[in-house]
DNA sequence: ACCTGAACACCGTTCAAGT
DNA sequence: ACCTGAACACCGTTCAAGT
């Protein structure tokens, strides 16, 4: 699979456990989720827990190195998306992509979002990838037109997260109709209907909403 | 605080214990969310381990005890928002009320969630009179023809469930900014823009997704 | 330079013994 | 009828000792 990050050279041994970790940590964490019992990978990959924590010295950095792949894809995707000639297709193709790639192992929205808030997270840098190769469409679809000029880099990922998170606990066609509505309601919308244009402001979530 | 479900009488320490557990999981549950230590709920209401589990059985049916009273509040002002003047801003209303209600501990919305999709889950009726409240309110919105007539309560309860997710992770304001779209994705729509009408028919969610 | 596994702290859950 | 807390199984994390 891949190589730790920034070292150059491993003992042959060493090279051999930390290949063996990451692949029986993609079955397990597709197993059971991103809290699945490290003792468990271990285990699986045939070596003693201090080996894993030699490795991989928290739960993020695991994950992180189990995500790079799909990061870098999801950039690359996004660059080559730039050529769609329907911007707002693109948009919506690669944001499919993008909930799909960050639902892979139950937990990983909510790891990906917590990190996305802690910017000394492992998963951190990985997080800013997505958002900026989010940020490339949502950009080229806006000036087209297409896309809410209000919405930002940050809001994409969010949502993508929040649809992953779904997408992680019920079955996939419902979360794909939630997210089809989600896109419906990043368009560009001129005047939908003739009803009162009563302003939804931003404003607090919770409160006593004075009634009628 | 509230009463054993079924139960009608209890032996008073019993009692007294039952809604000192009640009290003490309320903040337990408040400060580390719906994974905190159930030990550490015994030890803050001064009782032994064993006590806790006489009283609730999994940790479900003590979650099930603390979302009692604000399911029913959610019940109580959807039939109250049936009187509201406009349909669509009843339903709004109500929607982020039920957003606050269901994110007040870190990991409810996904414990009420697997709850929606498992029948015999402890929190599955909670859950239901959630969805039959938001029904009432979507199905007198979409008769006024102000929201999509194909969105279902199902519909409504997954996208409260997200945005009470996304409220747990990030700042409010970025939830808020989710919503906003979010329910702006459920109005009727009718003629956007003048784009090439490319459909979003509901397929999978990974995939090749051909490209330009 | 890397691996091992015992050690420690902590938790979920059950159940025999008490009152 | 209810409470107690020991017992068991399991896990996260560290680190002294090995090779």
């Amino acid at each position: 699979m891949g190589m730790p990050a920034g070292q150059r050279r491993m003992r042959a041994d060493a090279r051999r456990n930390y290949e063996r970790l990451l692949a029986e940590a993609e079955i397990a964490f597709t197993e059971q989720g991103t809290e699945v019992s490290l003792e468990y990978v271990a285990r699986r990959a045939g070596v003693a827990i201090g080996t894993l924590y030699g490795h991989f010295p928290t739960r993020q950095a695991l994950l992180e190195a189990l995500m790079r792949g799909r990061v870098e894809t999801l950039g690359t995707r996004a660059r080559e998306l730039l050529h769609h000639p329907s911007p707002e297709e693109a948009l919506y193709t690669w944001a499919r992509a993008a909930v799909a790639h960050t639902s892979v192992y139950q937990g990983l929205a909510t790891s990906l979002m917590s990190s996305f808030e802690a910017e000394d997270s492992a998963l951190h840098a990985a997080c800013q990838a997505v958002v900026s190769a989010g940020e490339l469409l949502l950009t080229r679809a806006q000036q087209a037109g297409v896309i809410r000029a209000d919405a930002s880099a940050a809001d994409l990922f969010t949502l993508i997260s929040a649809i992953a998170w779904t997408s992680e606990q019920v079955p996939a066609e419902q979360a794909e109709r939630l997210l089809s509505f989600a896109l419906d309601g990043l368009r560009q919308t001129q005047a939908t209907l003739p009803t009162s244009g009563f302003s939804r402001s931003p404003g607090r979530v919770i409160g006593p909403a004075s009634d009628g």
